[in-house]
This record gives structure tokens, sequence and C-alpha cells, in this order.
DNA sequence: CTTGCTTTTGCAATCGATTGCGTTAGCGTA
DNA sequence: TACGCTAACGCAATCGATTGCAAAAGCAAG
């Protein structure tokens, strides 16, 4: 029952009068070991503390019972995980995957030189990866799958693709919002979001056609390069704001950068929805919350996260999965006056 | 560069035309071997794709380079980590943590039978323990930390604790809460939480210090046991609410809590703050934006992370770290009518 | 008491690194 | 050439489990 110095499966041996053979077959439920023996060790071991050492049994099995969530970086130097859109992406991960039994090994990764991601596989830290969000890095996603197998990613679905993805009709939902604003009579409406990534990009081409469909003149002066967090989300909106280029509707790629959007025009006295409408992405859970109650593109993160570790686990187990979209939700509030 | 068998140390060694000791040397940086060779040795083993197994050298060195962040859910079941709070905080204690260069091992616990942390504990999947929240299992904790030294509690401080935590004045702020509903001239005020939990009851001991002090009645009708997740905490608030007790202000030991019970007011039409005040607990980041805004007891959930973290690798290394109490701040919003 | 078969058990190799200690190489000096 | 000393290097044990294979034990039939 007390036990100090750490027990070794050798001491549960001796303990039981058996060989170590003998111990780890029995606390592995091995039907070889007859099962009152069986249930003799295993109640031996229980009762002086003994836990298997999970480091040898790695090594040896060649498996860790650990999934790698990893977040690159990347991009945006300095990105927290704290950001509410990983964070909560993050957590229902977590519950899906320690729900099946699995541990969680959390992976920030800043330093995207050359190899990351093969130097976290070979790690044999995990037995399998997701990786959340593409960053710019989908040519290693690309070249990483191609010999790794258990890895699903969170993002858009890219043209070239070969690794297996789950991630919201990008363009679809973005289509969505912006034919919203047009159908409330806006007509310029202006792009927050940074087009290196391949999401956002994909979200820019629904902007596009949405634009193109409704017969209006495309003006580059109101794409403007934003980042995902507040700070810099909110001088992009002065900037834009201060330039004067006329706009009555901005489409913002993330829930921040559309928060820090509102909070930019009303620092400029501007009335939202009232001269401007502000539509958002990702529906995070402050979004209902806003003032006014942001208009957004909903991410049914729940099922995601439940898609992307069902496909990954049958990747484990060998099967093969076929990337997965899914549908978003234009979810309208008060920031777009509809 | 192009390699598709996962590389061992020994077919470095074979590469570089020398012994597997003097490339673990190397790639470790060890002085014995002389720079040049080092470099020489460092380049190949970077060129041909190597990467060190991870289990393999846990194994040997005793050493994961991983610290496990824990929630013990025991008390609530199929509570998940999706709460806005663990969320938050495991955010920034990952943050704290990666910056150190330690990976995060998350464990989600469920099942806190006799010897849960003892499990964990054993298995030698990392190096250092944080355990967020105490739950119901002070006296676990207790025996653990007897002989289990890098281990860090973010929670309430207990007497008789022998652990090393980290956590808000839990008494100090409750106090500053309902203190303020006092001044405001609220009599009648609802506690609603659960005090079978340590935080919890010693947020219940500042209230009754509060009352005490003002010289009012403490109603016991008016403590009502509220659990974490919203659902339950609205049908909590509206049973009071339909109980006929009579009550002017609630002081919810959670925002959460908070949150449901001004949205089961405001079903039953009733005016938040005009008739009843509500402040929360933990001041999440939702509570800034709800409506309508939510007063509450601030948690500095940043500065607890990095100091649990500062805690944890002194105790790492050797030295004694003692516990630590953050001072809570009372944020005032509209939701009490201050 | 053998023989032959099945059920249990244990030996010893293995997973892939790290490291104490002894050996070799290299160089300067007599 | 011989000797001494240091700087480099490698052998082999080790971390704590799992498992293939062979040996032992148990048992029934001849």
């Amino acid at each position: 029952m007390a036990e100090d110095g750490p027990l070794k499966m050798a001491d549960v041996a001796r303990l039981a009068k058996v060989s170590m053979s003998t111990v780890s077959r029995a606390l592995a439920d091995n039907p070889l070991i007859p099962e009152d023996r069986r249930r003799e060790i295993q109640r031996i071991a229980a009762e002086s503390g003994y836990v298997i050492n999970q480091s040898a049994r790695s090594l040896r099995m060649r498996k860790t019972q650990t999934i790698g969530v990893v977040f690159p970086l990347g991009h945006d130097v300095g990105q927290l995980i704290s950001d509410p859109f990983f964070i909560e992406m993050f957590g229902r991960l977590a519950d899906e995957i320690t729900t099946r039994g699995y541990q969680v090994l959390l992976c920030r990764v800043t330093d995207t030189s050359d190899g990351w991601l093969n130097r976290i596989i070979q790690s044999h830290r995990q037995d399998g990866l997701v990786i959340v969000g593409q960053s710019d890095q989908h040519e290693a996603l690309n070249h990483a799958a191609a010999s790794y197998h258990p890895l699903v990613v969170w993002g858009g679905h890219l043209s070239g693709q070969v690794y297996c993805s789950v991630g919201t009709d990008n363009i679809g939902g973005a289509r969505r919002a912006v034919d919203h604003l047009l159908g409330l009579g806006r007509k310029r409406i202006a792009f927050l979001g940074m087009l290196e990534l391949p999401e956002i990009s994909l979200r820019y081409e629904g902007y596009m056609r949405a634009l193109r469909a409704a017969g209006i003149e495309h003006d580059p002066a109101l794409v403007i390069p934003a980042h995902f967090s507040f700070e810099t989300a909110y001088e992009a909106a002065r900037e834009l704001i201060e330039s004067g280029t006329p706009f009555d509707a901005i489409f913002a790629t993330s829930d921040i950068i559309a928060l820090a959007a509102i909070q930019a025009l009303a620092a400029a006295g501007i009335d939202v929805p009232g001269q401007v409408s502000v539509v958002g992405f990702d529906d995070i859970a402050i979004a209902a919350q806003s003032t006014p109650p942001l208009t957004s593109v909903q991410q049914d993160l729940a099922k995601g996260a439940r898609t992307i570790v069902d496909l990954l686990f049958k990747r484990m187990a060998g099967e093969d999965a076929p990337s997965a979209t899914l549908l978003p939700k234009l979810v309208v509030r008060k920031s777009c006056g509809g």
C-alpha cells in the first residue's frame, strides 16, 4: 500500500514469486496466463502501488498511447495558444482524444525551419498527429504525409493536397457571408485577412465569387492584410478607416479581427450596423455576447474535432481515410443589421 | 536529405564513421568531442534527417522534457475540458511551459479511484505535474506531495496543506464582491456554488464574513448548490426563482454560473441589475462581453500560470518553493448596477 | 513407467539511446 | 627511440519493459 521507492516489474515478480515475463503477461491480461493467477498478480501489483513505466513500455512497444496536437505558428510570431479559436479547438480535440483512452501532447511550433515536422514525427513521442491550421506549411505537410500516415490536418482543402484534412468549406462560408451583406444592400465590402494563409485565401475566393455573381466591381483598396491578433487587427481597421476609402461593410476572416474592427469603428464614431455592417468568421463563444452581437460564419468545432479524431484513429489502424469538409452556417446577429 | 526508414543513432554513427558514443556526445554538444568534429557530426545527422528517439532517451535519462497538466474532474462527471475557465488556464500554462522548452501533456482524470494520482506520477510520463483545481482530492494531493516534489496545484490554500499551491485569495475575493453588493444596498444575497469543493467553500467563508461584518442575518435558503456547467446552473437559478425565496442579489461562484443565472432571471422577467444584482467569479473573457456586462472577481490567470510554472521548475530543480496567493480584483460592470 | 500432448513458465534478446571507465592516439620532451 | 601525459574515442552496461522460443510441468493414455 504505502510504497516509496518506485517499484519495477522485477519487484512485483519477486513479490508474486514468478518471472517478469509472467507479470508482464498477467498485467496485459494475456490468456496465456491462467485466469486466477492473472487476477492474483494484478492484485499484488495494485496493492504494492506498482505502475508500468511508460517510457520503457513505449520504447519496447513502439507505441506511446499519445496523440500530438500541433499548432504551427510560424506565420505569426508570438501568437499564443491562448488565442480563443485555438484554445476552443484544442479543448474539443482533447475531449475526443482522452475519451478514446489516449493522452494529448501539445506542441507549439514557432520554429518552422526546414524539417520541423519531420523532427516531431521522428521523435516518436506520439502515435498520431493532429495539425491545427496549415499556417504557411502546405508543402511541408504534403511532404510529410507521403511517408507518415497517422496525420490529420485541420484546415482548408487545397488543390494538389496529399494529406488528409478536415475543415470548413471556406469558399462556401465566405460566399454565404458576403452574399448576406450584398442582400442587405451593401456594395463596398472590405475584406480583412492574411491572404498568405491558405484558408484565408479560400475565403477570399468566396468573397470574390460573391462579388462577381452580384456584378460588383472589385476594389483592391478594400482588401486589407490583417493578422489574427486583436491589436494588429485593430491597427489594420484603423488604417482602413483613416485611408478615406469609402466602405459600407466589413467581411473579417476571423471573429477576433471582426471584434477589433467593430471597436475601431466605434472609436471613429462610426455606427455598427447603422453605417457599416460587420461579419466575422468562426463564431467563437464571445461572438454571441459582444456588443453588438456579431454575425459570423459558424464552424462546428465539436463536430470538426470529432471528425478529425475519427479519421486519425482510422489512419492509425492502417485504413485509408479521406479528407472531409464541414458545412459552415451563417449565424446572423445584430452586427450586420440583418 | 530524403530518407524513408527512420534512422537510428547507429546509422548516423556509420555515416560519420565513428562510434555511437561519439554521435551521442556530439549531438549533446559535449565538449569531450572537439568542436569541429561535433559540427561535422551534427551536420551529418541533420542532413540525413536523423532525430533522436525520445522514448529511448527518456528511458535512459529518466527525464521526458514534459510537464503533465492534470484536470481532476471527479466531482463533476462529464465536465469537459472545453469549459472556458479550464481552457483559458490551460492555454496560459501551455504558453509558459512551451516557452521553457518543455512539452505539455494533458491528462483529463475522471476516474479518481484510489491511487489515481500515484498512477500518473509513477507512469514516468512527465518530469513535473500541474494539477488544475483541487476538486475533492485534497487528501490524495497531500498524500502524493509527501513523496513527489515536482508538483504544483492551482487552487485554494487549505489548512493542513502539504502540497504547493497557487491560487487566488478566495476568501478575500468573495468578501470584496459581497461587500460591493452590500454597499449597493442589497441585503438578501443568494450564494450559488458547490460547497463540497474547497475553493468554493473558501468563497462561502468570505461571503459569510461579509454578511457578518454588515450585521446581516444569514438565511440558509439563499445558499444554492450549483455545478459548473451552464445547464445545471441554469436549473439551480430557476429553482431559486421559483422557490419564492425573496432575494435582491446573487453572488455566483463562477462566471458560467452567473451568466446562467442572468439568463434564468431574464427568462423570468426579472431585471438585472434593476431588481437583482449579479456578481460572478473568474472574469473569463466572455464576462466583459455579456449583456449586461458581468461584474466579476478577476483571477489573473496569466500571472497565475506564470507563478505555477515558476514554482514548478524551482521544485524540479530540487529547491523548495512555497505556496503563493494572488490578489483578486473586483471588476465592476453593469450587472450589479454599480 | 514411458510416451505424447497441452498448458505454463522463464530465459534471453530487443527496443534506442546515454555514460563510466578503460584504451588508443597524438604530441612534446629527453 | 622511449617515455609521459593529455585529448579523443569506443566498449559494454544500463534504463524497464515485451515477447519469440524453448524448456518444464502436468496429465492422460498405453
